[in-house]
RNA sequence: GGAGAGAUGGCCGAGCUGGCUGAAGGCGCUCGCCUGCUAAGCGAGUAAGCGGCUUAAAACUGCUUCGAGGGUUCGAAUCCCUCUCUCUCCGCCA
C-alpha cells in the first residue's frame, strides 16, 4: 500500500509509475475523494469539538447543582449531525481503502521502464550451458522412465498439476530441501522457521495477495483461511502489528513450505513436468529490515539464492525485471533463471525482490530505530532459496546421462545416503 | 463439543458505583544530577493514527483510539448487545 501523502504530494510521479506497470487510471478518484474525506473531516471535528467542550459543561454545571437541560438539548441535537458525516466518511475511506489496496508498489529509479518480459535486463550470467553428444530428455520423460515421478497416478489422485515423488525421487526432493536450509541457516545466517502452511486473511492482505489476487489462491470452504502461495506470506506476516526494536533489525528468516497456487489464467502454459504445479515445495529467504538498508540486503539475499545453484552447479543468469513485469508489491525484484535443456532457454527457479514498506504498511510492521526515534515502517524482502521443483528437474535434465540415468549433484550426496547415480 | 476467566500504552498492571483517566503504579527506555568506576539513588521526559497550520519539518492545535462492531447517554475504558481471539478445567483426538 502506498502513503495516501506521497499520492497527494507526487500524483504526477504515481501515475507515470502506474503507466509503466500497465496499470494506468488506477488512481482515478483518488484526489477527489480524499479532498472531499478532509473536508468533511474538518466539518465533523469542528462539531465534535463543541461536543466535547459542551458535555464538559454539563458536568461542571451539574455538579455545582445548576441547570444544564438548555446544553443538553443543544448537544443533543449535533448527534444526528456528526453520524450524518461519519457515515459519509466512512464510506469515502471504504472507496480510498479499495483504491490503495489495489494500487502497486512503485518501481525503484533503477528498474527498467518496460510493459513485458522483454524489456528485463540480465544482469549476469553464472556457468556454462553443457554440450550434450547426445540427444537430451525432458524431465518429464526422464521422471517417468526412471519411475521417481508419476504424472499420471497422480493426476488420479488429484487431476493436472500434481506430481507424485517416487523412490529416489521422493528423496531427492527431501534433500534439496535439506540441503537449502543447511546452507541459509548454516552459511547465510538465516534462522529456520516451520511456519504452517494455512493463514488467514490478514496474512494475505499484509503481503499483497489479496484483495487482488484471490483467484489466484486455495481458500478453505466455508473458512477466512487460505493455503499459503508462498512462505512469503507467514514470515513476512509474523511481525504483522507489531513495534520492533530497531536494534534487533534485521531478521533473516528462511523455511521450507509446501505451496499452492490456483494457477488461474495459466491454463495451457508448462503444461508438462514439475514447473507449473497446484502444489509444489520451496525454501523460502524473507528479511525485515530498516528501512535505509534495503538495497544492500537485497544484493545480498540474491547471492544467498544464486549461491545455491552454484552448489549444485547447475548455470544460471540473474535478470532484472522490468516494470511491467513486477509483482504487484515488489519495487525491485531479481529473477534468477536455471537453465533447462527442455526449453533450450532459462527458467525462472527464484525471484527476489524488495518490497520497501509497501507490504509493510498493509500489515503494520514497524520499528523504532533509535532512542527518542519516530517509529517507521520497516522494509519486507523475499525471494526463493530457492524453488525445489524446478530445481529437481533441472537437475534431472542438466545431470542426465545418454543411458537415460541421471547423475547426484555432488553436494547432494551425503543428503542421498551417497547415491552417485540415479539409474 | 461442555463449563468458566480474560482482552487496557514498548512490557507488566490499576481503573470498570459513567465526566477531573490518553489513562494510576511499576518495569523498560531517554536526558540531567550525584558518587573513583559499576551498581544503587534523585529529578524530568517517554502512545499511535488522521486532520489543521507550515514551502517542508518541528512546535502548536483539533479529532479519534482502552480486542472488533453496534447501542444507551449531554458525556463511555467504565452500562447493554453481537462477534473475534486468548487462557483454565472436562470430553474427544494425531
Amino acid at each position: 500500500m502506498l502513503d495516501a501523502k506521497i499520492i497527494r504530494a507526487n500524483h504526477q510521479q504515481v501515475e507515470e509509475a502506474l503507466r509503466n506497470r500497465n496499470m494506468p487510471g488506477a488512481l482515478e478518484n483518488f484526489l477527489n475523494l480524499d479532498e472531499e474525506r478532509r473536508k468533511l473531516l474538518t466539518q465533523v471535528e469542528e462539531i465534535k469539538g463543541f461536543r466535547n467542550k459542551a458535555s464538559q459543561e454539563v458536568g461542571a454545571l451539574k455538579k455545582k447543582g445548576q441547570d444544564a437541560a438548555e446544553l443538553m438539548e443543544k448537544v443533543r441535537q449535533t448527534g444526528q449531525e456528526i453520524k450524518t458525516l461519519d457515515e459519509k466518511i466512512k464510506e469515502i475511506e471504504t472507496k480510498l481503502n479499495k483504491i490503495l489496496l489495489n494500487i502497486p508498489n512503485i518501481p525503484h529509479e533503477s528498474v527498467p521502464v518496460g510493459a513485458d518480459e522483454n524489456s528485463n535486463l540480465e544482469v549476469r550470467r553464472w556457468g556454462e550451458p553443457r554440450q550434450f553428444t547426445f540427444e537430451p530428455q525432458a524431465h518429464w520423460d526422464i521422471g517417468p522412465n526412471l519411475d521417481v515421478l508419476d504424472f499420471e497416478r497422480a493426476a488420479k489422485l488429484s487431476g493436472a498439476r500434481f506430481t507424485v515423488y517416487k523412490g529416489w525421487g521422493a528423496r531427492l526432493e527431501r534433500a534439496i530441501i535439506n540441503f537449502y536450509l543447511d546452507i541459509h541457516t548454516g552459511e547465510h545466517g538465516y534462522r529456520e522457521v516451520f511456519p504452517p502452511f494455512m493463514v488467514n486473511g490478514e496474512c494475505m492482505l499484509g503481503t499483497g495477495q489479496l484483495p487482488k489476487f484471490a483467484e489466484d489462491m486455495f481458500k478453505i470452504e466455508g473458512r477466512e483461511m487460505y493455503m499459503v502461495p508462498t512462505a512469503e506470506v507467514p514470515l513476512t506476516n509474523l511481525y504483522r502489528e507489531e513495534i520492533i526494536d530497531g536494534q534487533d533489525l534485521p531478521f533473516y528468516m528462511t523455511a521450507y513450505t509446501a505451496c499452492f497456487r490456483a494457477e488461474a489464467g495459466s491454463h495451457g502454459r508448462d503444461t508438462r513436468g514439475l514447473i507449473r504445479q497446484h502444489q509444489f515445495n520451496k525454501v523460502e529467504l524473507v528479511k525485515i529490515v530498516a528501512a535505509d538498508s534495503s538495497y544492500d540486503e537485497l544484493e545480498k539475499l540474491t547471492r544467498d539464492a544464486e549461491r545455491v545453484l552454484q552448489l549444485l552447479e547447475l548455470p544460471y543468469r540473474v535478470m532484472l525485471l522490468c516494470t511491467g513485469d513486477m509483482g504487484f508489491s515488489s519495487a525491485k525484484t531479481y529473477d534468477l533463471e536455471v537453465w533447462m535443456p527442455s526449453y533450450n532457454d532459462y527458467k525462472e527457479i527464484s525471484s527476489c525482490s524488495n518490497c520497501e514498506d509497501f507490504q509493510a504498511r498493509r500489515a503494520n510492521i514497524r520499528y523504532r530505530s533509535a532512542r527518542g526515534e519516530k517509529l517507521q515502517y520497516a522494509h519486507t524482502l523475499n525471494g526463493s532459496g530457492v524453488a525445489i521443483g524446478r530445481t529437481v528437474a533441472a537437475i534431472l535434465e542438466n545431470y542426465q546421462q545418454e543411458d537415460g540415468s541421471v547423475l547426484v549433484p555432488k553436494v547432494l550426496r551425503p543428503y542421498m545416503g551417497g547415491l552417485e547415480l540415479i539409474k
